[in-house]
DNA sequence: AATAATCATCGTATATTTACGATATAAAAT
DNA sequence: ATTTTATATCGTAAATATACGATGATTATT
């Protein structure tokens, strides 16, 4: 039992569910928030804002960089974390294609 | 350990977080895609295209119709699931403005 | 060289999610 | 009345996610 299924899934489906699940914890989306409010890389800072362990964030941010919203650098004792605006520009459009479509099935019925 | 910090955050950081949340398996977002497919509600069939046991299928009915996404209605022996679309609508203005406003940071630094 | 600061990783406990079979329920068909 | 059909719910096993403290690694400071 609970073996996973979701490879048997459309790849497009599995990749927009990887991304909502990236965005479906609290933490991470205010970690994508303070991350993208400066113009260069935030380095160091993030635990302070957050109501979490350092481990815990470091687990998190560590979940962003591996799906590629965010880069990481080390500038000496510190970790710089920039958006990967790229990735991030691929991801909203993912999401606004999954809704446009859906809308799509109402407004004009071309499903 | 494992105690749940989630509702230390912003109220919309947590919408948003259980929007996506919703739409972290491609099992829903399957099931979204053909409910939507119809311009009448879907009787049936939703298990057939669905690489899932019943119950699990329900399971994941349970789970959209509890966010709000889904309706659904008993006709004789049959459940049919309609969208929801005035909640389908919410639930994206709310990521089109997590995007813009993530965007507005890099595009013209107003964050 | 020793110490302090910052962050990642490891180990681990607990919570939640995913998945299924078995069973319950309710309507339709026989 | 019995059987069949469609779906929901229950119980449960396994997998994954969340959270933290302890520890490790690396650089900066003293």
């Amino acid at each position: 039992m609970a073996i996973n299924k979701k490879s048997e899934f459309k790849a497009d489906e599995i990749v927009l569910a990887e991304f909502a699940k990236a965005i479906s914890h609290p933490a991470r989306i205010a970690i994508l928030k303070v991350v993208a409010s400066r113009q260069s890389c935030i380095c160091g800072e993030i635990v302070d804002v957050l109501p979490l362990a350092q481990s815990t964030v470091s687990q998190h941010l560590k979940e962003l960089k591996e799906i590629g919203l965010i880069d990481g650098t080390v500038d000496g004792v510190k970790s710089c974390y920039c958006i990967n605006w790229s990735a991030f520009e691929k991801v909203a459009a993912i999401f606004k294609d999954f809704i446009d479509k859906t809308q799509c099935c109402k407004d004009k019925g071309c499903c």
